[in-house]
RNA sequence: CGCGGGGUAGAGCAGCUUGGUAGCUCGUCGGGCUCAUAACCCGGAGGCCGUCGGUUCAAAUCCGGCCCCCGCAA
């Protein structure tokens, strides 16, 4: 069971290692996009590419309909990454062996939908993944296996990507080994949660450090995007260095423009940007950004 | 038929309202200056102006169809 992109490599190492994937649960096709577009989830798309059958319940709980098709096919595992939909306990119930949960974080530490996200925005030097026993709340299971990985300067989308790929191996390792782990609790006490982030949620406050906004850039890379406005049109900025320099500007301001970035005035030192992206236009970076419009020191961001 | 912006040199843009020799910044190539340079000066190459059709003596420019990219909304 699982639907993003992130899912995707632990569906392939499944098949690629011998597994029988009886069934692939996604969540139902949604309009996406401009057009409205229904569009398949990353997870159906890989599925169908490897013949898999697929299965798209609206809603999992409550739905005998859903409890009698995953019945049928008396699973031993139930491998679960970034499903999207919280499962009842009935239906954690239903593999002979377990239901095993991939995370993306070092639990009991951001808990949720979002914990790529979070781990950078908050500074963290290193995250990671976890394989877990599944219950009914949301990511308090009992931890099989967890692998680390050093945050470094990556953003969100690369992180993610990796972490992926880790999970994917993570839980390759956990079925095979699974008579030899001994689950360990989850020490509640040191529980983080990482909800969902939204659209809003990426205005910059350039009344902050510039290694906070330089972290949020990371962090809301590529989705949903850390945005500021300039000329009354909204500017997207995916990519960003702390320039560390003193200087008395109102935050946001445009203090030095380079042939290559543009710097602009935080509470704290400043912020270059290197990659942006102005509405109705596509993301480049600052150099080309610069040859096409005219901007200049002293114009702001708000 | 959800709303809106856009497709012009390798990159990013202007020109379109008011049709008439294709323009800017950067890059690139050649030359010069310099101890030196991503700096400066001189010179050059590079465009079927997204695509198809229409109007016109004449279309990047006006009109219509189609394709593609992007912002918002969902």
């Amino acid at each position: 069971m699982g639907t993003p992109e992130i899912a995707v490599p632990s569906l392939k190492a499944l098949v690629e290692n011998g597994f029988d994937v009886a069934l692939v649960i996604t969540q139902p096709d949604k309009p996406k996009g401009r057009g409205q577009n229904m569009a398949f989830s990353p997870v159906k798309e890989c599925a169908l590419s490897l013949g898999l059958n697929v299965y798209q319940p609206e809603k999992i709980k409550n739905n005998n309909e859903a409890m009698e098709i995953i019945n049928k096919i008396e699973p031993d595992f139930f491998a679960v990454v970034a499903y999207g939909k919280i499962l009842p306990q009935e239906i954690l119930d239903i593999p002979k062996i377990a239901s095993i949960n991939v995370h993306f974080s070092l639990l009991p530490k951001y808990r949720g939908p979002a914990p790529v996200n979070w781990a950078i925005l908050n500074g963290e030097n290193e995250t990671g993944v976890n394989t877990m026993l599944m219950d009914a709340g949301m990511d308090t299971g009992d931890i099989l296996l967890t692998k680390k990985t050093p945050i470094l300067y990556k953003n969100a989308g690369e992180l993610a990507d990796e972490l992926s790929f880790a999970g994917a191996e993570l839980l390759i390792e956990t079925i095979n080994n699974f008579e030899k782990i001994t689950p360990e609790k989850q020490n509640d006490q040191n529980a983080t949660k990482a909800p969902m982030m939204n659209k809003e949620m990426g205005l910059i406050n350039w009344d902050n450090d510039a290694a906070y906004i330089e972290r949020m850039i990371r962090a809301f890379t590529p989705w949903p995007a850390s945005y500021t406005n300039l000329d009354n049109k909204k500017v997207k900025i995916f990519k960003s260095k702390v320039y560390e320099c003193s200087h008395n500007e109102k935050a946001g301001t445009i203090i030095n423009i380079t042939k290559e970035s543009i710097i602009a005035a935080c509470k704290t030192n400043a912020l270059e940007i290197l990659e942006l992206q102005i509405e109705g236009k596509k993301k480049m970076d600052a150099k080309s950004f610069l040859a096409g419009y005219k901007l200049e020191i002293g114009a702001f961001f708000s």
